[in-house]
Parts: structure tokens; sequence; C-alpha cells
DNA sequence: GTCTATAGTATGATAGAC
DNA sequence: GTCTATCATACTATAGAC
């Protein structure tokens, strides 16, 4: 277990608490008391909000590439690789059902504060977006994949939302089951549109 | 054309305020400013944040009920009326386009700010959701009309997420097309989950 | 009902000692 | 690298004149 730098304590908390309590509601003072330092060093490390809501991206894009990747690596055909990406919702289930999700959330928030790193928050979205293409593709559907890959994502961002406005778990397995016959559908060459 | 009170003036703003820049994020100076009264005048209609926040859930509900009736007595069968909900993405496609759904966005934001009208807010979603319910019972859904209610809604949050980050027109209607073709299979009992 | 003036607080950000 | 002030600003909210 290697210790963190306090550069990257910050920016670990500060994904959580952008997370949790969201962008613009979560403040300095809360991000240097978490993490146990005053609020003078932390200006030392990041000079404005945006610095580190950029690092903060910055983390994410590069956290999500290493998960795609494994699944790439670790999964050989594309409707397990796909069938992984759903189960995302099924691995962070508590925290979905209670903050949504990080990606779509964020990039709603920015969007509403018409945000300067708004573009690179939609870049996460963007990641899953051609990964998920490039798995349609090698399922065959050439001419459909770009129709599939945001089909899956709007999927689950609804799932997301609705989870965390009243939804049980029981709601998002059974969405998650739908959305898995879906795929072996597509797979199958049942669907067309 | 009968004119607005101030009270209602304020209440019209503060709602759209509150969905293109989020509740957080919308001052009181703000909203002063667009119905162009002065700050100490707002304070004499509304003395807390919240107690303006809570007109106008209470505004958006009663359109809501409003618009969900309105449907009832114009539509005659339960497909038609699922159809015109589902239709609600292409009516306000521009503005989902730019600042997702007021309901879901207002829904996540009061959660992460573990705001105490965050109840409210749900209820919102909780009169759609029960409204669709009622729909797919009259179809003969009795089982399932839970389920396919909140599939019908996620469909439709996750559609509003992902427009509003990269989206386009096509994407909409795409969705909306399929959606709509679900509902006739649904309608015509071939799908059982 | 409308206004001006102002209190009190929290925030993002800076300066400078150790 | 870390800390203790401190500043300027914006915000919610109140008091009181007209």
């Amino acid at each position: 277990m290697i210790q963190l730098s306090t550069r990257d304590r910050i920016i670990k908390e500060a994904d959580r608490l952008f997370y949790e309590r969201g962008f613009d509601n979560t403040s300095f003072s809360e991000i240097a008391e978490t993490v146990g330092i005053s609020r003078g060093n932390f200006y030392h490390h990041f000079r404005t909000k945006d610095e580190i809501l950029a690092a903060v991206i910055g983390e994410r894009l590069a956290a999500r590439r290493h998960l795609l990747e494994a699944w790439e690596a670790r999964d050989t055909d594309a409707v397990s690789r796909i069938r992984s990406f759903i189960h995302i919702l099924v691995t962070n289930q508590s925290k979905i059902m209670r903050y949504g999700c990080p990606v779509g959330t964020l990039c709603i928030e920015l969007g509403k504060l018409d945000h300067p790193l708004q573009g690179e928050a939609n870049k996460v979205m963007e990641l899953f977006r051609a990964w998920l293409r490039r798995q349609f593709e090698a399922l065959g559907c050439a001419k459909d994949a770009e129709d599939f890959a945001m089909h899956v994502l709007a999927f689950s961002q609804g799932v997301a939302v609705l989870a965390s406005t009243g939804g049980d778990k029981e709601f998002i397995q059974r969405e998650v089951k739908r959305m898995n016959q879906w795929i072996e559908e597509v797979a199958a060459g049942a669907i067309k549109f």
C-alpha cells in the first residue's frame, strides 16, 4: 500500500465530493477538511476551482479508459464486453441509488452552470459511446452500431436517474436483465432497428 | 391575456431559471432582476429560498397533473396516452437538448444537496409513474404495469440526459420511434417481461 | 407593495511566515 | 509543503422608509 501524495489525496476526495454533493455545492473548505489540510495548503496544489475540476475529470477519464481496456482484455466476445458495461449498474448499485451516475450528473450540472470544462466532462461519455460502438461493430452491426451504442448509454443513464429518485434494487436488476436480453437479440440479428 | 400577479411572475421566472441554471446556482438577485423588481420586494413575497422552491415544485405538480388529465380526456385508448407521454421528448426537444429534463435534473440536484424538499420534487416523478402504471393496467398488463411504467420513465430520463450531452435531434427521434414500437409490442401481448 | 440600506455569513482566492 | 491570517465578493436574509 503506497502512500498517496497530498495532490492525489485531494483529487481523490474532490472526486468523491463532486459526485456525492455536486461540483458547485462542494467548497474548498470541505475538500481541505476531508483531506486534513488547511485551505492555504490547498491553494498550493490547485490555484483555482476549475483546476481541480480539470484534474478530477482527467482522473475519471484515465480510470474509465483502464476499465474498458481491462474488459477488452478479459472478455473475448463483444456481447460479454457490452454486458460488462451494463453490469456497472449492479456493481455500483448502492452509490447509484443515492447519487445517480457520476458521469451523467456532472455533465448535466456543468451544462447548467455553463461551465468551460463542460466539453471535458462530456469526453467521458464520449469514451463510453465510442467503445460501445466498436463492440457493436464487432458484432456485425456496422450500420446501426452508433445508434445501438447511444441506446445502451441512454438506457444506463435512465436507470441511474430513476434509481436515485425512488427506485429500488429490484428495479435496477429488472432493467439490467431486460437490457441483456435486448443485447442477445441484437447479437442474434433479430433486431434491425 | 390576464396580467400575472408579481408572485406568479416570480414563480414563473424562478421555474425557468431553476431549470436552465439549476436551483443552487440561481440567486435571488437573478430572479428579482429577471422579474424586474428589487431584492427587498422579492422578500415580501417569499421569505426564504426554500419557500420559492416549494412554490415552483407545487406549480410544476399542478401543471403536469393538468397535462395528464388533458391527455386522458383527449386520448381514448391507453396506447395513445402513453405515446402522448413519450412525445414530450419531441415537443420539448430543443430545451431538453440544452438542459435535460426539468423533473429529473431537479430531483438529482436536490438529492446531492440533501435538500429537505427532495421528497416534494420526487412527487412529480411519482405522478408520472402512477399515471403510466394506470395506462398499462388499462392495457391488461396488471402484473407488469408497475415494471413497464418504470421502464418508460427510465427511457425518457435516459434520452433526456444523453440528448443534453452530445445527442442530436435524430437521436431523440430514433429513440422515440423505438419506444413507440415497444409499446405496440406490449399492447399486442408480445412482451412478457 | 415597493423600495434602499445593511447585517451576517460563506465563498474563492492571496500574502507571507515557518 | 504547510500553516495562519486576510481580502474582496456574492449570497441569503432583515429592517425600515415611502
